[in-house]
DNA sequence: AATGAATGAGGATTCATTCAT
DNA sequence: GATGAATGAATCCTCATTCAT
């Protein structure tokens, strides 16, 4: 019943300080693992163990649960920030990298639109952080008599629109539904795909 | 010593079946209290005591935690039905409605489109129940020509995507963000309040 | 290695409310000893294995440590009281009392005079009401011309005098330092014995 | 390539030798100060890190929590011994030293007297050394006329009754209610001051 | 039918200690 | 010698669920 073949023997050892990066990785792997499996309430300690790291590690790396979604969701939104600094960038491209996003990490969504579910945790505070970059980064690409340039708030209302149409089992019915609700909006998305291809 | 017994602020007849039915209702509305503070994961046992009761009753009327919760949306959807089936309902009415609860109660969405954070508890099932219930009630008076009547999907699809945009920490904050949801969505609303004005 | 031969198939029991009394009395009297063996650090799962219930009849009882402490210290408190309110007391016997209780129990002590290791949890803030309530009885029997109603702090501070040379591993060695102590401050002493002989 | 490494701010011959002085010096200064803020059992991580060095060099200068303990407390004992052998010492002056060191440090309290509570860790071992120091210095200059002089264990015990009373958070507090337990064992003191003025 | 106490597993967090580099 | 990462045991605390009364 142990849950993975691999590890065995390998935990009892020190490797010294070389595998701190590695571990690190590991842990943010994990995460986003876990988190894509059994949602952000997941037991901290299921990540420590998939990671194959002792739980200390983990704390030592990651102080609390919200640095460890921080770090997880860092390399998605970094992607997205990624996609609007390329040279030939365009909204539709790069609403297509975020709803990529959108439909790879049931995470991501969660954390950018928190307080639905109140009396939540700290999240909050780096929620905000993350959604403003995914916001600046969507802004500088938005072109004047775009459609959701009218508004102040239309931007990110439509974000939030298109997260909530995302349901489903699969990454595919997800980018379907995704995709339907765009066009529900009215607003052309270039390929939903990840940054580089 | 063959005193009468002191009344003691006996109310009705207090035949233990009125009781009952007491509980059950102190435990719905306790349970969409809790629901709306701390948010679906809430203690159980947080529930049973705002209701004035002893958890074995709740275990009693409710066998476990999904039970609970479908108790408590099922009031929701049937406001929405039965503004369905009022005499001069139209779908604008209905959507108002539906509206309302979306921004008045976060449990009602947080089930209604469960599965975005996978691995979750037994939800899906009565969910999908809910759902479908809101959809029937919806449908009726969906005309040909609508906007959200083209394809099979829309319809729950623009609904998704009004609950997504649904976030904020005042229900007046929520229905403004759902009130320019729906105009992304060229969707005409009426009137957002419970149904019987 | 189970640390005690007696109870056995008794724990997966529930033998209803009845024994809530029972339990929190087992409770408090496995912390006494536990305090007596281990110090006031003691972990609480330890109190609760002792007295032969789950953690979480302890932290129902008692909702943090502190509370367990007070629980236990209050017995001696009151019987300090105890030997104040008795028709023939003066002030040599409420001593002798106050003394069995400093010989008896470290955990006495170490509350009754608290904030020598700093950073402590929040023990002082029911450490000063004890302290108060020993403080009264005491004071109550102090004649005028007594040796410690000199100054307002000199009977409490002789208090903590008394309590600073009760050391050693055994009960008779910690009488024995005790009355040392309260002959070298010039006061006389009761017979060392709880109240109620 | 073959540039003169730079020296970067290399302050003496720095030959591992010296380093290693230099750093047990921070650790016991640092375990010092950890003390005061937090008492004796404060994470001995914090104590590497408060003297800038990696947990690693702890170890090696102290095997265990006790030689920390030690290393610090010996430092005051040390001066007391200094006092009683300055060419005018009087039993008052190395009082007041002592007192000094009762109203500076807690952590010296709790070792010299250690086991009132119980079970603790292995401190008795070494606390018993020190405390022997501290006695041989004083009865070096406790003359035969001495109110402390006439039982065997007065004198230590007399030394445990104003380590009871030296409580409260301010040194200031604490000089005070240690002047005033001398005052009621009618022992003389002298300035309460660290050797060396 | 109601009460509310008991159980006990689960998960968070902290540190003492070891050890590769 | 120094560093600081890794380990993992120990402890705290919370709840879902059961059940005697």
């Amino acid at each position: 019943m142990t849950q993975r073949p691999v590890p065995e023997e390998r935990r009892p050892t020190n490797d010294g300080r070389r595998v701190a990066a590695r571990n690190r990785a590991a842990l943010v792997a994990a995460a986003r693992e876990i988190y894509a499996e059994y949602g952000l309430d997941a037991p901290l300690s299921s990540i420590a163990r998939r990671a194959g790291v002792g739980q200390g590690v983990m704390y030592r790396h990651f102080p609390d649960r919200a640095a460890v979604a921080t770090a997880v969701l860092d390399e998605n939104v970094r992607q997205i920030e990624q996609a609007a600094a390329a040279p030939d960038a365009d909204i539709a491209g790069v609403l297509g990298v975020l709803t990529w996003h959108q439909t790879e990490s049931a995470a991501f969504i969660s954390v950018l639109h928190t307080d639905a579910a109140a009396g939540r945790t700290d999240i909050p505070a780096y929620a905000a952080a993350l959604s403003g970059r995914v916001e600046r980064a969507l802004r500088a690409h938005l072109p004047d008599g775009h459609r959701l340039a009218a508004a102040k708030d239309d931007l990110m209302i439509a974000v939030a629109m298109v997260s909530g149409a995302v349901t489903g089992p699969t990454r595919e019915q997800r980018e379907h539904r995704a995709r339907a609700a765009w066009r529900l909006l009215g607003v052309e998305v270039g390929p939903v795909r990840p940054f580089g291809e």
